[in-house]
DNA sequence: GACTAATTTGCATTCCTATGCAAAATCAGC
DNA sequence: GCTGATTTTGCATAGGAATGCAAATTAGTC
């Protein structure tokens, strides 16, 4: 409709250069009186600095593309919601794609967030080709794996502290008195799969435990809960350790619904994230809380950073995360 | 690092004009040599087109902005997919904005949006104000409304047949043998909320029925289960119908953990949405299907034609949506 | 009031791509 | 091979805002 109000349109209702309204909008000096000249007029005529345009010449599009998989795994959308909330306050703000999700297809996404200049990239739970990698640091575009690692990576990465977190569930599992311990694993193809089956794995040696069984639950509803009924049919599990919280909710509805075993009696479960449902009465999940708020805080504070050009101390941030005792695995007697 | 790439460095490379890339990476008519050329000297640089630059050429930016709240109910984050999926298909980006769950604050973001010149904005369940009505309504940028009304607003909107839909709940429930008739609403501020509470009541009135009691549950777990605790407890109703399944789940728990009443023999309970995680076993919810896929391709296919200037027949468009049958609540014997 | 230092201002240019226009090249037909 | 029609190409400019530079204005000092 209305041709857009440009700088222009308001210098001239102003009576200023085009310059002087560029100056009081990107906060360089300017007098008093045309600082109110220009704001009166820009109020006037209904102006705001076109963002396109501001970033074609800075170089600076205040965009952060967020890569993102898995939404319906209830830990994703809150820490988008966060990400969105800590960026916005700094004046950025998120160009968001939904990976598949195994990940195929990701190399594509990037290329069009490329396309639009982002100042930075965070690829959530997302792993990254090779090829892809090179692309990005040609374009010398700042980008963070959250959630995830990737071994060999040139990327920034915050994760939780995966390898002791489940060395720390296996210990409670123990001292919780069990005697056949599954692993339901994440997806063993992602550096987090493979984290957690390991610390889980030294956690019970460390014990004088060993795994009975381990299945690949793929991050999948679906697969895990077969998974879980396998490991506790054939493989006679009596305490299961399951990769993620997502997961856990699917295993917990299998056990007990379909195959009908009592949890915690017959069987312990114990999850990874501590997402807001676990603590849901239904549920009321034992697990393993990956700090969101402070995984995401670190997140921004390096892409920041990264993007000011400063080189981050450590480029793995690891966050500590904590066990949380419920009701879905025998508590160990002290 | 290394500088951008720019059309420039192309047109050098492959030895013709900068209008030559343009034309080829545009699909404007160039002749099958310069095409090879450009192409090939554009892979051996990596050069790709900046999309800012061109928008501000073309006044078409290809990014919509996305304004959603409520990202806790699961309805959201599976609605935000089919959104990323149905507009990267069609080659549009989100820039994605979470409101403050009750509202405040959505006109700041939608300012926000404008400075980025984006081609349309939704609104998922988040209300508009006046004031920034008029000014999205000057800046000529198409908007929609997601699983949201507003009277006499002058967007678009896809809602689902919130009247209709809460009606049959309240045949269902009546059927189902039911005597005393609980509602727990949404938000009442919002013309979801008060549509299907509206609903609900002229279904029971229809069918000789009354309301016994109606608590607002907010859109919020706590809130909803204090009010579902409060109906079943001081008015001693025997059926709830709770507005949306967010907060079902927590009515659920509320009345089957801490209240300790029998779902559905005691009470039964009835959501609105169906939400993937209504079919999970330890729910099994008996709900109303929102079709959150034809939901969302209404809303794109109609913000697409609003962006090409047509105007659709018709401004609210209405999904029609199903009961659900499932166990948690009484079945009518037919 | 004169003279220097510090601010403020405007001019002109830049960022990168698309596009109207005119010139050049290609094609078609005889 | 020539003419006219069509396609391809390059030139120049636009789109909106930021910025180096120099000119103009203001402030500061004695």
């Amino acid at each position: 409709m209305s041709r857009k109000v440009t700088s222009q349109d308001v210098a001239r209702a102003a009576g200023v250069s085009q310059s002087a309204v560029s100056r009081v909008f990107s906060g360089a000096s300017a007098s008093k009186n045309t600082q109110a000249k220009v704001r009166q007029a820009a109020a006037d005529l209904g102006y705001r600095p076109n963002v396109l345009a501001r970033s074609l010449i800075t170089g600076q599009s205040k965009i952060i593309g967020l890569v993102v998989a898995y939404l319906d795994n209830q830990f994703y959308p809150d820490a988008l919601q966060r990400f969105s909330n800590a960026l916005h306050d700094l004046g950025y703000h998120i160009l968001i794609f939904t990976a598949k999700t195994r990940g195929e297809g990701v190399d594509d996404l990037i290329g069009r967030l490329l396309d639009y200049q982002v100042d930075g990239i965070i690829c959530a739970s997302v792993g990254v080709s090779d090829e892809l990698t090179s692309r990005v640091e040609a374009a010398g575009i700042p980008m963070l794996l959250f959630n995830r690692g990737q071994t060999g990576s040139p990327f920034a990465q915050v994760t939780s502290d995966n390898l002791s977190g489940s060395h720390k569930i296996a210990e409670y599992l123990v001292r919780g008195g069990h005697e056949r311990f599954g692993h339901v694993a994440g997806w063993l193809g992602s550096s987090t799969g493979q984290q957690r089956a390991k610390g889980f794995n030294q956690g019970l040696e460390a014990h004088g435990a060993h795994l009975s069984g381990q299945r690949d639950g793929l991050y999948s509803r679906e697969a895990a809960a077969q998974a879980a009924r396998e490991l506790v049919e054939q493989e006679r599990c009596d305490a299961l350790f399951v990769s993620n919280d997502h997961m856990a909710f699917a295993v917990l509805d299998e056990l007990r619904v379909k195959v009908g075993v009592k949890v915690p009696e017959e069987v312990s479960v114990v999850g990874y994230d501590d997402v807001p449902m676990a603590a849901w009465a239904s549920y009321d999940l034992t697990t393993y809380r990956q700090p969101s708020n402070r995984m995401v805080a670190a997140a921004v504070e390096t892409m920041i950073k990264l993007i000011a050009g400063e080189v981050p101390e450590t480029k793995e941030i690891e966050i500590p995360g904590a066990l949380i005792e419920r009701s879905t695995a025998r508590w160990p007697k002290e």
